[in-house]
Formats: structure tokens, sequence, C-alpha cells
DNA sequence: CTGAAAGCGCTTACAG
DNA sequence: CTGAAAGCGCTTACAG
């Protein structure tokens, strides 16, 4: 009863193998390969003879094996600008649970806002031959725009949408949404209407442009009323910033702020400093975060579909994937404006 | 000039191989790879040339053939309950920094409180070799600290901490934390404090606990005025339980919320109610969230060192990793009363 | 310190 | 509809 001595050159790792099911179900490796992917025509009872031995022997595929031999993985990077801001949050979070669905794990990847980050993030991750990708907006390196279109991975692009042979991308106008915010205000009849803007990111600036947009349409655009900060964007500098507007610009009657967290600190600071939202001032700010209807006055905001676009970007994604033609290669899921006791 | 026939079964990738770095440097393919990683002696000179091959052909590494011949990947998977709670962004946030740093990737995956997602997670992500595991608290099916323990992969568990051999962690205790901070309402004079708490998952709990103790070694214990709610934690849920607990027991002197978006939610909704605080009901939060210095009053809480507790625990994990011993296998970071406005 | 051989567990590309 | 052979690009396990 001595332990069978162990041959020379085995390195097995002891998990059941795609041969081991092959041969408990009769049939050759590529038959049980195919049986278990559904690809190709497969006689319908190997199919359930595979499956069966399959279960039987706790099959689970190696997803490495596999990646090397089909060099396609069943992971996809998804690259945001920044986990602290609730907006990707929300968005990673609907793209990961639609993508698990399929059987794709997510590979997230933060950048900071910065280009060379993003450069060198798609560099590593490409390396891992996603079998998809979603990155955050059109605003990249010549660099990591030739990497991802020389890697022939499936991209979507979330956030802005871009009309554009070959490129894919989930999002709303934001411009659009700028402008529409601003009309609302100056149909309440605001007409000294200041914008503050934090982190100066392509999507920010995107906004101000609409806002700009509408303003000057109305002849009412003051350029002295734009209080733009490139540092990131938090509730203590949304205080911060309304109180220099106040200072600065005292006759100022309503503040489009470019994310709700500056605009919920703004609210905040006015309930310290004694300054009446909306009776003298509006404020209005972007995106509806959690929170924003909690507030003194309820802040009217903009709200963004960013769970859909997670979602839907998913969707288009996994069937870039499966070699099909999106129905429409931009998606413009649009936006919403939430009016509350802000304004 | 015709094209070359292509030879009947060639199926190579196009990207330069090991085998091509090793002809160019005139070494075999095994001290290339050894050359690369570090591993094993190898004469410097040789190490300069392999590297200096590799950086002329842009050599980059294959992760699936590496995976599939060592049977290790350079993944980690992250195991948190939920991303709409900014205390697990910012762990994850800084673990996936440091794992990074150290060349791996994380693979989120978000349990949403619930133990047979984990077990699934679990399931999913272990079949792809991770290289570790980090995965929060303890509260898990028996059937997935099996799979852990099976699976031999390195896990780290973090937010608690848990003295056994062969077990892992980075975290503080929440039920002292717990204790603390009603003690330090005790010793601010007040005398009838209420706990709030909704999800009820098990930090909660143990949060609960360390309430429960200190009223009780102060006499003061009265179940009336914990309110427990198993929905999920928001601003609005704190709104709607403080106006609850502010109606069934009135005379209620301080609160302790189990988390700072119930006590934020709580601030304002006592600001549109008009009771004040903390002249009337002074208010505690947990885990010092953004935001909570910018309430009106600024909010009291205890500050968790999550981004901490993520660097720390992707430090141990690489190191076990690396077959290395941990110095402590549990590693308590502590809290930090933060005492404001609210108190 | 270095290498020739085998193997990791799949899928591709042909052929029938 | 099914299969025998080769190959994906690395590393392990030996041997020297």
């Amino acid at each position: 009863m001595s332990a069978p001595t162990a041959p020379k050159r085995r390195r097995a790792t002891g998990r059941t193998t795609l041969a081991e099911v092959a041969q408990a179900a009769g049939v050759s490796p590529i038959t049980v390969s195919r049986a278990l992917r559904g690809e190709r025509a497969v006689a319908s009872e190997l199919v359930t003879r595979v499956r069966e031995a399959a279960e039987r022997l706790g099959y689970v595929p190696d997803p490495a094996a596999r990646a090397l031999a089909s060099s396609r993985s069943t992971q996809v990077a998804v690259l945001i600008p920044l986990l602290s801001n609730a907006l990707f949050v929300d968005l990673l979070d609907a793209a990961q649970r639609s993508l698990l669905e399929a059987g794709y794990q997510s590979l997230i990847g933060v950048t900071h806002y910065r280009p060379d980050e993003e450069e060198a993030l798609l560099r590593a991750y490409l390396m891992h031959r996603p079998a998809g990708l979603i990155v955050t907006g059109f605003d990249r390196t010549e660099a990591a725009r030739r990497l991802i279109a020389d890697s022939g991975v499936p991209c979507v692009h979330v956030m802005e949408t871009h009309a554009e042979p070959g490129v894919y991308s989930v999002g709303f106008s934001q411009s659009d949404a700028g402008r529409a915010m601003t009309q609302c205000l100056l149909a309440h009849g605001r007409q000294r209407i200041a914008f503050v803007a934090a982190q100066l990111d392509p999507r920010t600036l995107q906004r101000a442009s609409g806002y700009r947009q509408a303003m000057q349409l109305a002849g009412r655009h003051e350029p002295k009323r734009e209080l733009l900060s490139p540092r990131p964007s938090s509730m203590a500098l949304g205080a911060e910033l309304f109180e220099q507007l106040m200072r600065e610009q005292p006759d100022t009657d309503a503040i489009f702020f470019c994310n709700d967290d500056l605009a919920q600190g703004a609210l905040l600071a006015a309930l310290r400093l004694g300054i009446a939202v909306p009776a003298r001032v509006a404020v209005a700010g972007f995106n509806d975060l959690t929170g924003s209807d909690q507030m003194l006055p309820a802040l009217s905001t903009v709200r963004t579909p960013r769970a859909a676009i997670g979602r839907e970007a998913a969707r288009m994604l996994l069937g870039l994937i499966r070699g099909e033609q999106p129905a429409a290669p931009s998606l413009d899921l649009g936006y919403e404006l939430v009016l509350r006791q802000s304004l």
C-alpha cells in the first residue's frame, strides 16, 4: 500500500481538465470545447452528454489557457477619471454588473483625469488582451488613441457622444445640458447668472460653453461671473468659491455649479452666512448626486443618466465583442432638469 | 515581389515573444524568463544583455501564458459590500493604487452585503487563479470560507481584526469605536443617548454592541432608544429615522448614528424642523465621510482609517504573495474621535 | 549559473 | 457534424 511515486515531469494543477471531461463523455476534447461554449453545430445528444460529464466532474474552464489559445480574455478594462466622484462610481457599478452577468470581469483603472496616467493604464491593461474596453470621454493622448486602435479591442466611450464612423459612444451632450439649465435660470427671471466650476476636465468645460452660449444668446454674458478653479471638486471648495463669488460679485442673482458637490457646499455656506437661497441668489447644480434632494433648500440640478450609461455601454460593448454592429454607434441618453426649491 | 504565402499552421499573435528576445540576446528562453523576472541568480552581464534586447524589441510578457505555465496570475480580487458607500470606495481606491504600483491588477467584486453573492463571486474569481484576495470582514458562508482556504490563495480580511493563526486582517475594533463615541457623549453630560443604524451589517452591529456596553456600564441603557433599520443607509433614511426618533422618544438628548450619511441627513432634517443641534439634541456619526465637516453644525464623528486599511492590506497581501510572513497577522489601525459643533 | 525538454489547458486551422 | 495534430507563450522540474 505504498503511495505511488510521482512521475518525473508532473505539474498538473489538480483541477479537472477538458481532456478528462472528454474522456468521461467519450468524445474528443474539441467537441467538449465546442459543446460547452455553444459554438458551432454539435449534435444535441453530445452536448447533453458533455454537459453532464462536466457537471459531474465539477469542470471549470481555465481562463488563462483559454486566453492563451484564443488570444482573447473575458476581462473588460474600464477606465474612469476618479473613484471619489459618485458619478463615476455609479457608472462603474452599473457597467460592472451588466458585464458580470454576461460572464466578463471588470478591470478598473483610475486615471485621475491625467492623460499620461490613462496612457500608462491602457498600456498595462491592453497587454492582458481584454475582450473590451470602456473609456471616459474623448480627451486623450495621441499615443493612447493609437494604442486603442492598434489593439483591435472593441472600445466604447462613455459620458460624451461623438458621431464618427468606427467610434462607439454612450452619453449625452454636456453642452446642451449646460445650456438648458442656464436657459431655465434665465426663464425664471435671473439675469446676473454666474458659473462656478472646479476640476476643469473636458466635460466641465463643455458645460461651461453651454452656459456661455445661453448667456450670450440672451445678451447677458459677463465674463466676470465665471469662476473656474482647477482644484478638485468638493463640498468644501464649493463653500469657498461661493463665498468668494458673493464677495467679489455681490449682485449675482443665480449660480450654476458644474457639479452637485460644489452646489451642496455652497448651500451650506449660504446657511452659515445667512444668505437667502433662492430669494437673494438661486443655486443650481449638476448630476443630481445623493443628498441634493435633502439640502436646505433642496437643490435644483441636472439629472444625468450615469447608471443607464454604464448599462448601455456594457450592452453595446458586449455586442461589439460578439462581432455585432450596434444599431447606432453613438447613443445619446439625454438628461433631465430637476427643479427643486433652490431656484 | 509577391507576398509570402503564410505557412499552414501559423497563428502567432504578432507580438514579440520571449523566444525572439532570447535569440536576439543570444541566450536561452529560460534565461530571459529568469533575467526579466529577477528570479534566481543570472550573470549580471546576461541580465543587461537580455534587458536591452527586450527593450529594443518592445517585448511585453503575455500574462495569459505566464498564468498558464505558472498557475499564478498578477490579479488580485477585491471583494467589497457596496460601491455606493464612500467608505469602501476609499478603501478600494487605496488598495488598488498600491497593488498597481506592485504590478498587480484589481478585480473588483461587489457583494451587496449578501453572503450568497460573495460566494458566487469567490467561485467566479478564484477560477482565475488570482495571486491574492482581499475580502471584507469575517461574516461569510461556510462554503465561501472553504473556497478561500482550499484555493491556497493568500487572503487578507479588511475592516475588522481577528487574531487567529493563519488568518490575516487589517482594520480596527468596531465595537471599541462604538463604545468610545458613546462614552464621549456621556462625558459631555448626555444621558438619554439613542443609537440609530441602517443596513445592519456585521460591523454596524458591532458598533451597536459597543454603544450598548457603554450605556450599560453607565447604567443608562434603554432599549427603546435603539432604532435599527435593515434598509440601506442614506441621507434620506437618516432624515426619516431622525424624525421618527424625535417623535417617539422626544426626550432623547443625543443620537449616535452608525454612519455619517444618516447623521448628515438627520442634521438637515433638524434644520428643516427647527430642532436645535446640539442644544436640544447632540448628533454624532461614524466614518467622517466627505461633507461632514461642512454640515451645519459640523458633525462630530469617528474618523476611520479606510485609506490606510486599503494600503496596508495591499502591503500585507503583497508580502504573503512573496511568501513572507507578516510581522503581525492582525493589524489594528485604530480610529479617532473628531469632535465638532454637533456635540 | 545555464539550458533542453516537457508541459500548463485550452482553441485554431485543417481535413474529412 | 467530429476529430487528430499543432500551437498559443510562457515556466517548471531536472540536470549539469
